[in-house]
Order: structure tokens, then C-alpha cells, then sequence
DNA sequence: GTGGTCTAGACCACA
DNA sequence: GTGGTCTAGACCACA
């Protein structure tokens, strides 16, 4: 059962985290193609929040790719498809990655830490997946 | 002499770059404790921009204690005082790379692919220390 | 000076129409690269919606990268960039492509007399731009 | 006999397809004047669908004069009565035309592309006739 | 002034 | 039941 949890009154939007989390239920395989997600409304009633709010969260990750609507029944983890070109992959990961390793690099970890930080958690996010 | 710039263009608003390029200045080692950063009327000068944005940037790396101001003086890099324990800058890191981490992967790119480009930047930012 | 219209009542949403409208100033030329394009609020007034429906045709037109916003000032014509990739802009035009072929037939013009219509309306659109 | 399919995954609804494909099919001329359809029960047991489904598209079909009820009897295609004047067909082209090729410039197609496609889609549809 | 986020709540489309 | 669109209106972020 996918569990999400969100913090308001931070700099992070609501619609934000649940995306950040979605995604990476799907990256991390316990969210798998075809698999369903919590309804607009079931979720925003379990997050405390506005449908509005799920809604708008949701459209952006079909946008990506990431989920399918299927009107009237819900919700649906899309089969991944790589669906910008590669030079807009290339500007949408340099476009993350920035500020990452810039806040990493202030936050006093040097370079190698933060290599084998990143090296750890992708073990763990796609070994999860076997 | 720092040499910043900005773009007006994108989604990143100009006070975040202001704060994240002198961030990374103090990481990379291209200003050091005691250094002057720019008045914040020269740099808004500089940069084309309004003042309020320039002093809204030093104010939070004021805060975050990254610099000083000395009244009357300006504003200079301060000591590097690690105000985080141990498990809050874990937490901190946590909290920014697994968003990235999600993103790059729901974009498409493979484990190896995401240390690579990693190394490649966190290369180019710390080399341009010397 | 844009001039846009919208029904409401129709099948069509208006964000839609404001979509669609705004993605064929651009097409032909109306609108160029830079171009700053009616605020949220000042276009929900003159059309007599609601702010929120013209953020959501703004929001879809900058993750289509046809317009951008910059905070604070507004949404600006962007550089024309082919975001997708070659499969997903194929996959984009069938989407639209065939429920325009099949209405096109259903209203009883001869395939002879679609594609004239199309190279005319092609043509109208290109050349208003020079 | 007719062969009807329709795909429950992606945006556009049953109903939708089921009411497109029949257009097409009369169009293209598969199917003729006084060619019985499947019954709603039929078609909904074969296309594994909620006959409600398959009852709101023979509704709308029969409202645009495609098809003909003939109460205890069945549907059948109806004479091909142009409802519209050239004028309303006109304007009811320009209506579905316009977002098309606006959404088919704004993808990066150029003109000879676009009209290289509609014509081979074209060809495609009405060479199923036969 | 500009855009961005969020809520509360209505009404419709669809299965 | 599900998602989709829209309104009215609040409050914040930014230039």
C-alpha cells in the first residue's frame, strides 16, 4: 500500500512533494507499470489536503509521462517511455542536478562524499526493484 | 574579482541564483573565509537588477551563515561554522537528492549515466577552484 | 494587439481554446520569439474568466516550451526548441491529426478537397509570418 | 462485418472511439446505406464494454444523422443527408483544422511534412475501402 | 504590478 | 464511484 506523506507550510509545494514521491515510488519499483494509484479524492482526503491540489499534481505527471488517466476509473502507472528529446533530457537533469550538488557541496560534503552518497542511494533505490 | 551572472529568463528567480552562485563560490573555494563579497548596490548595479533582490540574497546567506555583514563595511564571507549535526546535513542531503535521483530516472537515464554525469559536473565546479 | 476569443458552453474547455489560439499566433508569426503575451489576470478580464483557467493555458504552453514565464514579470513567446523526441512528436501529431481526418470526412469533404485545404490553410499560416 | 476496437488505456473515451470509428467506416465506405450496425448488446459483449457505453454513442450517431434506429429492428446507416449548408461545413472544417495544424507547427512539422502525412493517412483510411 | 499555490465548492463527463 | 473543468477568492513570492 503507497504510502505519502507531505509537509506544509514549507518552500516545497504540496503538488511538488506528491510528484517527488510518485516518482520515485515508480523509479524504485514499488510502484510498477500498470499498477494503480490512490484516487484524487481518496488521496486528498488522506493527505489533508484539496483534490485540487492532487489533481494538479497528477496532470503534471501524466504530462511526463510518468502516469496514464483512464477517466471515470483512475489513475495508472504509464509504461516508461522516453518521450523529450535528448537534448531536453540532457537540460531537464543538468536543471535538477545544479541545484543538488550545490546545496550538497554547501552543506560541507566534498566531492567524494557526495559521489559515493549518490552511488548508495541508487543502489538502493533500484535493487529495491528485484 | 567574483564574476557573477544571471539569467532573467528561466524559472529560476534572480535572488536563488544570486544565493546559489555565491554558495557555490564559498564551496568551490573561490572566495574564502573574510573575503568581501560586492556591495549590494554595485552588484545590483552589475547585474541590472533591483537592488531588493541583491539585498534579499545576502539577507538568507546571512542567515544561513554563509556571510556576514559588518555594518558600515559590507559584507564578507564568514567562517565556515558547520551549524548542522551530522544527521541534520544527512537529513538536508537526503531531502535534496532524492528528488533529483527520482527525476533523473523517470527521465530515462540509467544508474551509471546519473554517477557519471554526477563526477563530470562536480569535476568542472571544483576544478574552477584553481 | 492579441486578440483572443473564447465560447464558453461548447464541448471545447476554455483553457483549450486559449491553448489552441495561442499556439496559432505563434504558428503564424502573429506572435514572435520574446514577445510578451496578455497577463494572467489582465486576459481573465478581458475574455470574463476566471484567473485560474488562464494560468492553467499559460502552465501547459510553458511545459509544451511555447511559452515561458518569468516570475514577477510574465509569459514571454519562447525560442521554438523541439522538446520531444522524435517517437513522442510523431505519436502528438496522430493524436490530432486523426480525429481532424475523421471529422474532415464525416462533414463530407473528398480526400482531394482535405488536402487542398490543408495546403491553403498551411500556406495562409507561413506566409502571414514574412 | 465490421470489426470495432477499442483501447480502455489512454484519453479519449469509449464512446468517442466507438462514435470515430463508425464515422470512418461510413466515410471511407465500409460500411454503405441501410448496413445494419451491431446491436448495442452485441457490440458491448464483444467489445467487453458497458452497453450505456455503446447506447450514449448510437444516440449521438443517430442525432448527427449518421445512423438510423429502426425501433425493434436495430440501427442501420442512414441516408447521407448533407445536414449542413457549405457554409456551416466550411466553418466546421476550419473549426477542427485550425488547432490541428497549429499543434502540428508548434510540434516542429514543417509545412511539406505535415501535408506529406495528411495525405498518407488519407490514403490509408480510404484505401481500407476497398 | 506580475506569477504561483492553495482552498472550498460546484457541476459535468464517463464507466 | 472515477476524473475534468471552472469559479471565487485568499495569500505568498518576486521585480
Amino acid at each position: 500500500m503507497l504510502r505519502l506523506r507531505v509537509t506544509t507550510g514549507g518552500a516545497v509545494p504540496i503538488y511538488r512533494q506528491v510528484i517527488d514521491q510518485l516518482r520515485q515510488s515508480c523509479a524504485s519499483g514499488k510502484l510498477s507499470v500498470g499498477d494503480a494509484v490512490p484516487s484524487v479524492r481518496a488521496l486528498a482526503k488522506e493527505l489533508l489536503v484539496n483534490p485540487n491540489t492532487i489533481a494538479k499534481a497528477y496532470a503534471e505527471l501524466v504530462r511526463d509521462g510518468v502516469l496514464e488517466s483512464q477517466r471515470g476509473r483512475g489513475y495508472f502507472v504509464a509504461a516508461q517511455r522516453n518521450i523529450f528529446s535528448a537534448k531536453e533530457r540532457r537540460r531537464r537533469l543538468d536543471l535538477v542536478m545544479d541545484p543538488f550538488l550545490a546545496e550538497a557541496l554547501t552543506l560541507g560534503f566534498d566531492p567524494q562524499q557526495i559521489r559515493d552518497e549518490v552511488a548508495k542511494r541508487l543502489d538502493r533505490m533500484t535493487k529495491s526493484k528485484s
